[in-house]
DNA sequence: CTGAAAGCGCTTACAG
DNA sequence: CTGAAAGCGCTTACAG
């Protein structure tokens, strides 16, 4: 492999000469400067990361950790999508970003490895369990870290989130003005964040409105079509006349199972979901849903890292990217 | 940061004995390799992964190159799937991945990077387009790499993939023997390998069968719900009894245009897809479809390429994984 | 079994 | 503007 001693030699120059080139460090003479990147195109030269790494002190890579064992990952854009957003923020950042896919319970030695062993400069964790032993490690090492999804267990945490609740809020006032009475929810998991955080934005639209909740108008799904489809049919009986349901794919599966009922959607029962995937705008009837932008959910955070490594010390991020309502035929809104 | 030094002042041993312990070298006494753990234990010292690096002259990660702009990533789970089988295959054997979305047409830049900066041993690259850059920069660079998904014009490189023809030529073969005479296809775009593979299959299979193809019966899709509808509105006039679609997004896209022709799957037009997504299974009628083994792929990728790092300079591997014919009833085998 | 020393490929004061 | 030298944190012959 090509090192800085080669190209010291063939375009003789010292090392820390064609280091300087190489780093743009302005205290080289155009011509030498010149004639040193003649021979780093000619022979293809790129400085050793590793070395480099060593020598500075960092490594201009961002980790990225994505717990597994959530099943909606297989199913589900939200992970791809947030992935490329982080990858192209990095990439116009020159940053290099590493890949971690956790099993739920870490085990000890991968989190020593994001951890200790520097071979990233700062971590992202998309984290959505309530109590994340990763969450808890980074809190106490000296690591900068990012979460997506908030996590209101540790106060120091610097996050970027969408407006889980806020977004849950608007669906469900939508449904309530359009004179729906008995809004029913489908949950996500009440271990994970988004699962809660959706669930408070319908009590609280109820609250707005004075509408007492109905707990047997609540059922817990785990954010997956078989999951929406089971707790539709449990919901059945209790006769909703809507349902926001807390993801698309539990959205898609209530649909089915309103279907195999003979209900229709919307006269019988009007149906919200959240995330706004591809499929949604192509349910029968389409689906009105909430729109969370998570692209600009990773991309955020690689920017909020990058600010946090400059200011080490500065008070922790909360960023909250705000929601949006996308109306389709599945509320009703077109009937009334 | 804790490192060597600080263990060895800390236990009393030099930084060789300490490097010793950490790496397991069996030349230490048991009563001096239990002071040094000790200490490792109660500080949590992990070795500094580049220093490492840079002194045994590897990184213990490897490289993921996934080309972006392939417009199936967002709705597919192609990419999330061989993205978990490479991360639990590296995650096994000790090693990190550093991945890179790459946009269509790699920047130099990148390509530099992956190749030249030390950053990674060896890269696994997830090709799908006929010429691509890195593929050919790869081709004389010396890091070893592995394709997922063959490449025809690289006789050198190693690679695994699916049997994208022996899965097509099973699909069409299995509509031909139900007796359809009229099978359409729908393909993927022919600069992607496995979209002219697929298509090789399905000329294969009425090859065997000796029916003369009609070139009006295949038209090109983009692997897409809204290609395959597309397409399937150009093959109504041509009247088909039966459609091989080279992906389910596909086959999902013409089931809708089917039905908004009022034509009945199966018994107008029986309908295969490929690849075997979550979807399929509850598509109405559920879709017959060819399965192919993501999952195993990325592990795949990741055994051999660990292989071909420990014997540099033996031939390029060429795996191709077996798919499956999942018959559901689209095809409507269970019929006649 | 253990330690002193050289070396991995870089960067960066320091001196000139 | 340029170079010699020290140092980043490790590993590994080499000598004992």
């Amino acid at each position: 492999m090509m090192n800085l001693e080669e190209i010291a030699k063939l375009s003789g120059v010292s090392r820390s000469t064609v280091s300087r080139v190489v780093n743009n460090d302005p205290n080289v003479s155009s011509v030498t400067r010149e004639r040193v990147m003649q021979v780093v195109k000619r022979v293809n030269y790129t400085p050793n990361a590793a070395a480099r790494g060593l020598a500075v002190g960092h490594t201009h890579v961002l980790g990225l950790v994505i717990p597994m064992g959530v099943a909606a990952l297989f199913t589900d854009p939200y992970f791809p999508i947030l992935i490329q957003g982080v990858s192209s923020a990095c990439n116009s950042r020159e940053y290099s970003v590493m890949l971690w896919l956790a099993e739920p319970e870490y085990e000890r030695r991968m989190i020593r490895q994001i951890m200790y062993s520097g071979l990233v400069d700062a971590v992202i964790v998309s984290s959505m369990l309530l109590n994340d032993s990763l969450v808890q490690a980074l809190g106490d090492g000296g690591l900068p870290f990012m979460l997506v999804g908030r996590h209101p267990t540790d106060a120091h945490a610097s996050y970027v989130d969408a407006d889980n609740l806020g977004g849950a809020r608007e669906a469900v006032t939508h449904l309530l003005r359009m004179g729906r009475t008995r809004v029913a929810t489908i949950t996500g998991p009440q271990n994970m964040i988004a699962g809660a955080d959706r669930l408070a934005g319908y009590l609280a639209a109820l609250r707005d409105r004075a509408v007492v909740s109905d707990p047997s108008l609540i059922v817990e799904g785990d954010f997956t079509e078989a999951g929406g489809y089971l707790a539709m049919q449990q919901l059945l009986s209790r006769r909703p006349d809507a349902v926001f349901a807390a993801s698309d794919m539990m959205a898609i599966g209530a649909m089915r199972a309103l279907r195999e009922a003979s209900l229709r959607v919307p006269e019988d029962v009007a149906l919200v979901g959240f995330d706004d995937l591809p499929q949604a705008a192509r349910t029968e009837p389409p689906l009105t849903t909430v729109r969370q932008p998570v692209y600009r959910l990773g991309a955020t955070a690689v920017d909020s890292l990058l600010d946090l490594i400059d200011h080490p010390g500065s008070s922790p991020r909360r960023i909250v990217l705000p929601t949006e309502l996308v109306v389709r035929s599945s509320c009703g809104s077109a009937l009334r």
